[in-house]
DNA sequence: TATTAACTTAGCCATTTGGCTAAGTATTAT
DNA sequence: ATAATACTTAGCCAAATGGCTAAGTTAATA
C-alpha cells in the first residue's frame, strides 16, 4: 500500500521531469481544455502530445473526459501534495525567509489570527 | 539561461523519480556519508549505485569528494528550491491547513514574532 | 451520405535508463 | 612489495522514452 504510494510519488516526478509535460500542467491551472487546446504552440505530432497526456494520467495528475469528439483535460494536483510531504524534510535546507513561499505563508498565519 | 535552470529542473525531477535516489537523499539530510555507506541496505552492484550518484550529480543534488581511498557524498539541496518554487503555483490546490507543511509554517511565524 | 475534425492506437526508430560483470585506478594496510 | 579496499569506467543487455507516420475510431458538418 505504501509501496504503490511510492511507485506513484515516482511516476509523477518523473511526469514532471519533462519540460513539456510541466507547461501543460501549468497551463491547465486556469481551466480545463481540449488535447488541441494543450497542443496549440508546440510543434510536435498528435500522438506525442498524446503520449505526454498519458504519462500524466498514469501520474494521476489529469485526468480525460470526452464530451462529443472533443477530449478534455483536467487538472487532478492532488499527487503534487505527495511531493510537497516529501520536500518538507528538505524545508529547513531553503533559506525560507527569502523564498516564495513566504508571502504564502504570511497569508496563511494571517488568515489564521482572525 | 533561464533555458539552463528549465534544464535543471528537468535533471531534478528526473533524479527523484527514482525510489532509490529518494531514499539516498533522505539519507544524506543528516550527515554526509561514503559512498560504501550509501550503498548499504541496497543489493545492487557497485556499478549501479555509482550510476544513481552520477545522476543526482548532474541535477546538481549532491557533490562528491574524495578523501583518500573513500569518496564522501554531501547533499546539496539548493535545486530543490527549484522545485518548491514551481509547486508553489500548485499550492492552492492543496488542503494546505491539512498538510505537515502547517506544523512548520507555525514554528516560522513563532520564529519570526520574536 | 460523405467529408472533415478530434483524437487514439499501432508500430517503427534512435536514444536513454537501469541493471549487470569485468577491468581499471588510487589509496591504505600487511 | 603485495594484497586488499573503495571506488569508477567500459561495455553489454533488455526495457522504456520520446519522437515520428500511417491507420484507425467516433462525432459533427456539409
Amino acid at each position: 500500500m505504501a509501496k504503490l504510494i511510492e511507485n506513484q510519488l515516482d511516476n509523477v516526478f518523473f511526469a514532471l521531469s519533462h519540460p513539456t509535460r510541466r507547461q501543460m500542467l501549468d497551463r491547465l491551472i486556469d481551466s480545463d481544455l481540449s488535447v488541441t487546446d494543450i497542443s496549440r504552440g508546440y510543434n510536435s505530432s498528435g500522438p506525442t502530445i498524446s503520449k505526454h497526456l498519458r504519462v500524466m494520467e498514469s501520474a494521476g495528475l489529469i485526468q480525460r473526459t470526452k464530451r462529443g469528439r472533443v477530449h478534455w483535460v483536467q487538472l487532478k494536483p492532488e499527487p503534487l501534495k505527495g511531493v510537497g510531504d516529501w520536500m518538507t524534510q528538505y524545508k529547513k535546507f531553503w533559506d525560507i525567509s527569502l523564498s516564495s513561499l513566504d508571502s504564502y505563508l504570511n497569508k496563511i498565519s494571517r488568515k489564521k489570527e482572525k
